[in-house]
DNA sequence: CATATTTGTCTATTTATCTAGACAATTAGA
DNA sequence: TCTAATTGTCTAGATAAATAGACAAATATG
């Protein structure tokens, strides 16, 4: 009944997880949350009873399901994050209230020359020196996304130091004497997560990672931050606001 | 070097043309778009070097690269194109200019009940009687997305029928009467394509969908159309519009 | 033209994935 | 308490993926 294909690179266990995922995330089985039997399932998808098993061990290591001997396979988590971006985005705000604990570390700064993206994305000549900022943040403990900032050099010489005792971009900034900022545009893709990103969002390969291309800007256009961003695919979702005119903080 | 994990559910030749395409896409090749030989490449993911071929023959299949024996391997193609999104999102107005041809068909259209979500989205009851037509739309002969739309059937009892003269929303939404609308909310998320997308966007099991769920409304605020549209994610990606008026057409 | 470097093709072997079937253990319900 | 339905565990065999090595064919270079 549905599709499984055979040799593509990605194994047969592994396409039915995936599938019973976009399930879950559809509400397909939401009477009750109880997934159909393994044979229901190996029937429905063509396969042999023990690729079904494997795929929903799976989802159960990963905490999607609950398996019951003797009663059935449960849904055990469900939703998302909505990670909001608007002309006011600012990282924590987004997520308060639908989440208990927020944090996250500075992975790396350095100093570079800015490269042909980063030199557009701030309006600076390529080559310019830049800082680059590398940063983890986590959700309740779970890593939520991966991201990495480049801010004019001569600007913010300290800028990292400020960064790393307030943690905070619109802390830094406002320590600067900019009070306030507006996100100027967004660019969104999805890739397979590289290497890098698996690590940081402790993802297994063939994982999806939704990726924003940001830049964020005074209000009256000076450029301030270039920003790539690496969200964990399953764990959230980005929430666009077209309203003319945000809320300010 | 690399990072390739096995008994991931990935093959070890799809993990590696992941990456190179990630890579590819990073612009890492750029210097005379040749790849690195497949025994530099095999040393570098620590496989074999038939595993690599298997890899560079996937991207080959597809496009991506060009394979000339006793020269090398080449980066056949490298852009995505860029979907706008913002408060006056037009299908077909946004990828004017970065293709020759956009065409489309009207895959299906049937009457039903409406969902929850469908429900929320157009702001009717649960079960009110909508239309739903799901629509299949390409770019220069290359599948680009797959979209189910959602409007009240009661005020545009014969929707499907204006769509499949004129092939447009917003020609159809004019018919009504409607001379404006805008779009209200934009909810992104991103998954491995489910099997009708797979089919559609003609992409193989382990490929990305970039899903849109999207409310457009009259400036009054009247909902009109509530939508999912799946985007191929390897061949376009997403550019938001925070700008607080956009030009009209 | 000789040589080094590249991709192409073949055979053989090992390892991982998938299938098949039998039966045990647990649970829910008649 | 008996029965049906569910998940858990084991063995065995078939199919696919990955490794290993040898050599051919095409290309670029000195």
């Amino acid at each position: 009944m549905e599709f499984v294909e055979r040799r593509s690179g990605i194994s047969l266990w592994r396409q039915i997880a995936d599938q019973i995922r976009i399930a879950i995330s559809n509400g397909e089985f939401d009477e009750g949350g109880v997934l159909p039997g393994e044979l229901a399932l190996a029937k429905r998808f063509e396969v042999n009873r023990h690729t079904v098993r494997s795929a929903i061990a799976s989802l159960a290591r990963e905490g999607v399901l609950r398996v019951e001997q003797g009663r059935g396979t449960f849904i055990a988590r469900h939703t998302k994050l909505q990670y909001p971006i608007g002309r006011r985005t600012r990282f924590s705000a987004g997520l308060a209230g639908q989440i208990r604990s927020l944090d996250g570390y500075l992975k790396s700064h350095t100093s570079e020359g800015a490269a042909g993206n980063v030199a557009r994305g701030l309006a600076l000549e390529p080559g310019a020196q830049v800082l680059r900022l590398e940063r983890v943040s986590s959700a309740d403990g779970v890593p939520i996304s991966r991201g990495v900032s480049w801010v004019d050099a001569v600007r913010f010489p300290d800028f990292a130091d400020r960064y790393e005792s307030s943690k905070s971009i619109t802390a830094v900034l406002n320590s600067y004497g900019i009070a306030d900022y507006v996100r100027i545009s967004t660019r969104i893709s999805a890739h397979h997560a590289d290497p890098a990103t698996l690590q940081d969002l402790k993802l297994s390969p063939g994982a999806i990672a939704l990726r924003t291309e940001a830049v964020n800007a005074e209000v009256e256009g000076q450029r301030l931050e270039y920003s790539h961003t690496y969200f964990a695919a399953d764990r959230i979702e980005l929430d666009i606001d077209h309203t003319a005119v945000a809320a300010a903080l």
